[in-house]
DNA sequence: CTGTTAGCGCATTCAG
DNA sequence: CTGAATGCGCTAACAG
């Protein structure tokens, strides 16, 4: 059994040039996979590596080079579904291009996440992918002065400009409502993020567009908009159940949302068809299975880190915004059984 | 609003010195709050700190002292929720302290697990804490070199003798099935991991000393151990309930185990008693809402990173093990409705 | 194809 | 309490 924690004296590209008989230099050159080098040196060198068992320094590259192979994605929460999803892709496309990824939630250290942002500049990541948190905005000017490029997800900056990957938000909240619409609803709710946020603003003018379209009178006594991290969605639409004329129907603008109502004594699966934006985890294995819009979380971050790679790569364009389709997923919760 | 991505030189340690009109090393002290520099002077520093907007090259600070400030979390996937949240504990943990944490998924690099794993060597991280994969045992060799200290989770590492936390995995499937014992049931089945994983073998045996216990013989026909990542759970079930004698409740050992089986058209929640080790998410809200033992992952997580940041700062102990305990959660799925 | 020189920005060592 | 000198390990720029 090894045992961890020793420390000794790393063997450098000197001691490897030794053994190897080449220079220092050339060493370098075979470490890097640069060109400049005969497969006869190559051999000599990569052998003299395995044997001393060594390792190059990054810390040293990264200060010649300026380049720290490092991207940090900066999301609310890493452990909720969503953005655990968006750091997994993320990484896998990082990975296959050599970078490291750092993840920093604001949410674990409220007061500090403009310092984590400072930290990250003192590094000098390469890149940073940021979905923007909800609760505050964080400081990047020290990141903005190391040249270090930036990719929003899921919704623009509001002060940046920079490149930009998200769903379609409002295409996505028309389809939900448009599924309900050709079911036959006349009275569909919509329950949703506020519009202080981009995606809530998105979403409702989906929802309201695909009303004007099938000619059906928008009735606001059927919206209801609030911070979802708050209770009030099972309240609010216990109100909308209690009008002359309650919906028969009802779209979740976000998945804090649609857990809320399923959580609600007040909402009942078998009697008010549902379509919830955002798929929830195991939400085929519901009371009622559930029918989504769901976001392809995905490409959304393998796109974000593409992105970002070229910039770094030092592909000059101008900010992009790259729009991700949605996809209706019909499991069971559209359609009432009685009907 | 700004742009990103220009970049100019930064301004180093020698110009805030020359700004604050002290030495380079004053500077030094104060950037890293160290002793022996007067009151006077720090302000006089920090002020040209800020006026230059300077930050510190963390790539030349460690180069210079070997530490890099830096720990990496190898897991499996980590977009799968116990990963994510685990995670999550430890970011938290090590934020507090000043360190940053890099993510590297085996399975976003599956051919590629053990280059990641020396790139982390190449980068000098000052500690790793690894969720061992199921899939293949990682090569920890280039980490060991360098001094790197690790902490396993979940299950201990088969080679390298170290710190090591996990949950009470054998007192929490005894905790489940003593649950269905003392409910009435003595036809208790098991569905499980297999034999050759650590946390399948503890939670078989903590299955199987609470049917002892309680004197009931272990019929061998209730126990089916498999990779949870095949298909066959609903199958297996089935099997038993051909049986003269068939199951009146069953322990499921792990949450891809009981999503298969609640899943699998065999599986009717209202007619047999279910507990499952391993909460799943939402479920509260499946159609029958699940009875769980739940580990507790945020206290794994900053436990681990807790016993890392004490070797890291050079705490000399011999290798330690953690036991964190499970909690039974009584929902419904442990009665059935019609008893 | 290969080597020499210089210096990235900082912390350590030692001298005041 | 403060400063001067040195070099961590590597890569960029050039020379052969």
């Amino acid at each position: 059994m090894q045992s961890a924690g020793k420390r000794r004296t790393l063997p450098t590209m000197i001691d490897v040039a030794e053994r190897a008989g080449v220079s220092l230099k050339t060493v370098s050159r075979v470490v890097n996979d640069e060109p400049g080098a005969s497969t006869h040196t190559r051999d000599k060198v990569r052998a003299a590596i395995t044997e001393l068992g060594y390792q190059r320094n990054t810390a040293a590259s990264e200060l010649r080079s300026g380049r720290s192979g490092l991207v940090a994605l900066v999301v609310e929460d890493a452990s909720e579904p969503y953005q655990s999803e968006l750091g997994m892709a993320i990484e896998t496309e990082l990975s296959n291009n050599g970078i490291l990824l750092l993840t920093v939630s604001t949410e674990a250290n409220r007061d500090r996440a403009n310092l984590a942002v400072a930290a990250l500049a003192e590094r000098r990541v390469d890149g940073l992918i940021i979905f923007p948190s909800i609760q505050h905005e964080l400081d990047f000017s020290p990141v903005l002065d190391s040249g270090t490029h930036l990719v929003f997800v899921d919704r623009p900056s509001p002060e940046i400009s920079t490149d930009h990957v998200r769903s379609s938000h409002r295409q996505g909240a028309y389809d939900a409502t448009a599924r309900l619409l050709d079911l036959g609803h006349t009275r569909v709710a919509y329950l949703g993020d506020l519009m202080t946020l981009f995606t809530g603003t998105e979403r409702v003018s989906g929802y309201k567009q695909a009303m004007s379209d099938r000619g059906i009178q928008i009735d606001t006594r059927l919206i209801h908009l609030q911070n979802p991290d708050l209770d009030g969605v099972g309240e609010a639409f216990l109100a909308m159940c209690q009008l002359t004329d309650p919906p028969t129907a009802v779209v979740t603008g976000n998945s804090l949302t649609t857990i809320q109502l399923l959580r609600s004594p007040h909402f009942d699966s078998a009697r008010t068809a549902h379509v919830a934006f955002d798929d929830i985890p195991l939400g085929d294995l519901l009371r009622v299975p559930l029918t989504v819009i769901r976001q392809d979380i995905t490409t959304i971050g393998s796109t974000a880190a593409r992105l970002l790679l070229e910039r770094i790569r030092g592909n000059v364009v101008p900010p992009r915004t790259i729009i991700v389709p949605t996809q209706l997923v019909v499991r069971e919760s559209d359609t009432i059984p009685g009907a």
